[in-house]
DNA sequence: CAGTCGATTCACT
DNA sequence: GTGAATCGACTGA
């Protein structure tokens, strides 16, 4: 349960920072999510760090365009994209406002509203899979592209929102190669830009980038 | 303007 | 462990 006072919007200078620094550091926040049906609150246990101008996985690397345009936007604010036709993934965009850099919401555990995710997630075999994934999680939040360039720190009635909730310790947080990025977990590891907190059972599985076939 | 493929998930073997 | 589903952004001609 959450108490009200907990409810404190996370300043926005939180996010104005490198990404590298803000990824770890949202590992434990609470993220809530406003629904016409109530609250889902999400505690992160997974994220992953995308730096615009260096990152060849990131959206934003080639420049922008009209899908990533809000990850060139002001930092504190939520980047919403469409894939692999059915899914959306959901980011928070980190500064300095213009470089384009975010971090992927990989994982959660939900811990309030269980019963409107549920209803979201019909393919969930457990309350800990409701977020276990970043599709996932968008679809346990209801998060799609109308959300797109919504800003997380405002105060008031906002549909989503990022909170102060307990940090989680330095030392329980894990980090190496991002799932599902070309060139990431072979020889190398350039980007060991994953983040997430030790031993908890709502992280997801690591998987590793495979070139899709093409289909006849 | 057609071809390719993705910061994935699910069902099935 | 393997493959299908599904669509729109992006690429290069």
């Amino acid at each position: 349960m959450i108490a009200p006072s907990d409810r404190t919007p996370l300043h926005r200078e939180f996010f104005d920072r490198p990404v590298l620094e803000v990824a770890p550091d949202l590992l434990g926040r609470l993220l809530v999510r406003t629904t016409p049906d109530g609250p889902i609150t999400l505690r992160l246990t997974e994220v992953e760090a995308y730096d615009g101008p260096n990152d060849p996985g990131s959206h934003a690397y080639r420049g922008r365009t009209a899908r990533n345009g809000v990850m060139f936007g002001p930092p504190g604010h939520v980047y919403v994209y469409f894939t692999y036709g059915m899914w959306h993934c959901m980011n928070l965009v980190c500064g300095p406002e213009g470089r384009a850099s975010g971090v992927l919401l990989r994982a959660g555990e939900i811990v309030e509203g269980a019963e409107l995710a549920r209803a979201r997630r019909p393919s969930a075999r457990s309350d800990k899979e409701l977020a276990k994934g970043p599709a996932r999680l968008a679809a346990a939040l209801d998060v799609d592209r109308t959300l797109d360039g919504t800003d997380a720190c405002a105060v008031g009635d906002t549909s989503i929102r990022i909170l102060t909730g307990a940090p989680t310790l330095p030392d329980q947080v894990r980090n190496g190669p991002r799932t599902g990025v070309a060139g990431e977990g072979g020889c190398g590891q350039a980007h060991p830009w994953r983040f997430w907190v030790a031993d908890d059972p709502t992280v997801s599985p690591y998987r590793a980038h495979v070139p899709r076939r093409r289909r006849s």
